[in-house]
DNA sequence: CGATAAAAAGATTTTTTTGTCCTTTATTAA
DNA sequence: TTAATAAAGGACAAAAAAATCTTTTTATCG
């Protein structure tokens, strides 16, 4: 479903969103150390979010990697969208060029209503309110 | 979503579904030319599917590939089982190894209610049917 | 200023997926 | 029984994704 590079890249966020904000950064060795993740691709990673606005950092010593208020705003589609494309979520699920509506492909109806549920969840799924249930440890990163 | 393999796969035996029986066989290079799928590379998702039992076929001059009444009574989901893995539909959608109800990542319920939905959706979506669809011209391969 | 710490950037390697080619085996028909 | 046809199988090649390594840039602090 998700690369990789998604799968790292939307735990590297919510790590931020429970560990971090302006005044308390995390380099990416700990970060990497903390989601068992690959440091040097999850540092390819971070550099994407951060060109994209998703994410906030400060080179040098005393920096790191963090979420700012802003950041906060977004959703996780949008980190998705910024790592695996907009393709992913709207794309035919057999790969026909000129699927649609009105010329499906055999598993059009079905797999639409399932990933446009999907998309609704990720559009409407703040990055702070599942800070919140990390915190609570409702759920796990 | 599905990998390249599983999309030619899932196409492939729908096309043998409308256009084949125990009478009437077609060969691979027709198969991929009518689909506009790499030839070589379908031959060998076509080997699988043979493998597996879910669709037939004989060598030979007059030979080629064909679905008989047992292998229509095959589903969607058995095709992608076969070709990714019956993990595809159900492991977690962050790649967390114990990630379950009991200790669920942060998208866990929002992912199972979608592809659960679409689980269902594959698993009662008989071969047969589609076929019907196809001819019908509702939907196209 | 100079040493150090950390991200950014670039280059390279490894692994997986996708795609191609060639040989072998089975079947049919002349 | 031989030629032709088609799948099966094995080996190889290209492309994409994942992972690593090295160098450069930026910031901080003594």
């Amino acid at each position: 479903m998700f690369s990789k590079t998604c799968k790292y890249g939307i735990r590297a966020v919510l790590f931020l969103a429970v560990n971090t904000d302006k005044n308390k950064k995390i380099g990416v060795i700990e970060i990497a150390e903390r989601l068992e993740v690959p440091r040097h691709f999850l540092g390819k990673v971070l550099q994407v979010l951060k060109k994209e606005g998703l994410i906030s950092s400060i080179k040098g010593p005393g920096g790191g990697f963090y979420l700012s208020k802003e950041n906060r705003k977004a959703n996780i589609e949008d980190i998705v969208e910024c790592l695996d494309g907009p393709s992913l979520l709207n794309a035919c699920v057999l790969g026909l060029p000129n699927c649609s509506d009105e010329n499906p492909c055999p598993l059009h109806f079905q797999a639409y209503a399932c990933r446009h549920g999907l998309q609704y969840q990720l559009r409407h799924q703040s990055i702070d309110e599942l800070a919140r249930k990390i915190r609570r440890e409702e759920i796990r990163i």
